[in-house]
DNA sequence: CGTCTTTGACCGGCGC
DNA sequence: GCGCCGGTCAAAGACG
């Protein structure tokens, strides 16, 4: 099931940020209020966010991160822990931002595959956890409810898409195609 | 049939 | 050492 092609744009309230140099991607099409975003880094998978010394930090950056001799691929802490692999603590990039929105899930041109849900502590409304879908692509989000306010989602995302957005990927390559038909139409007829 | 969600179990970190 | 908590795994089932 693929509920977020179907997603209305939320309204992005209060955006946070935690490291500079993030990659966060925002859902396609949205009011988002955050200034002096490089959309076209942001939307092909690069790092976007330019510095904005105004943004609070929400969330921590810090994550485990596999040591020397570890297999990079499985990054994710207790899957190796159980293999016996020993992780030490790193800066990974991290951010969260809310939105007011009904629906848990924002269209951000990704796609995410669900992989636990846990109610937590002092929240009425569980905390889901999602993973790119993409192969070699290890960006993870976390999305709960505000517990004093549940119309606003918060949405935390773990890593750097290593991909581009598949979803702008598609409406973009037939208009691509479209170009390319064109110039070459047009070198022929000056020529 | 492939992809995705659900959900209970499991594990490690951390505070006491 | 123990219990709580957050994060992840993986089997089973749902869905298109």
């Amino acid at each position: 099931m693929d509920g977020q092609e179907t997603t209305p744009p939320p309204a992005v309230t209060a955006p946070f940020l935690s490291t500079p140099s993030s990659s966060l991607h925002p859902p396609l099409d949205t009011q988002v209020l955050i200034p002096d975003i490089d959309w076209v880094s942001l939307l092909s998978g690069q790092s976007f966010l330019g510095h904005d010394d105004r943004s609070k930090p929400m969330i921590e950056t810090s994550s485990f991160m596999p040591q020397t001799g570890c297999d990079p691929q499985t990054e994710n802490g207790n899957r190796d822990k159980r293999k016996g692999c020993r992780f030490k603590k790193t800066i990974r990039p991290r951010f969260a931002f809310q939105t007011r929105s009904a629906d848990d899930i924002l269209d951000d041109g990704y796609r995410w595959r669900k992989y636990g849900q846990k109610a937590v502590k002092n929240s009425n409304y569980p905390r889901s956890y999602y993973r790119c879908t993409h192969h070699t692509c290890n960006v993870k989000k976390q999305v709960q409810r505000l517990a004093k306010d549940s119309s606003i989602v918060v949405t935390t995302y773990e890593g750097i898409h290593n991909h581009p957005c598949e979803k702008l990927m598609e409406t973009l390559t037939p208009l691509l195609k479209q170009m390319q038909f064109l110039s070459r139409f047009n070198i022929n007829f000056q020529s």
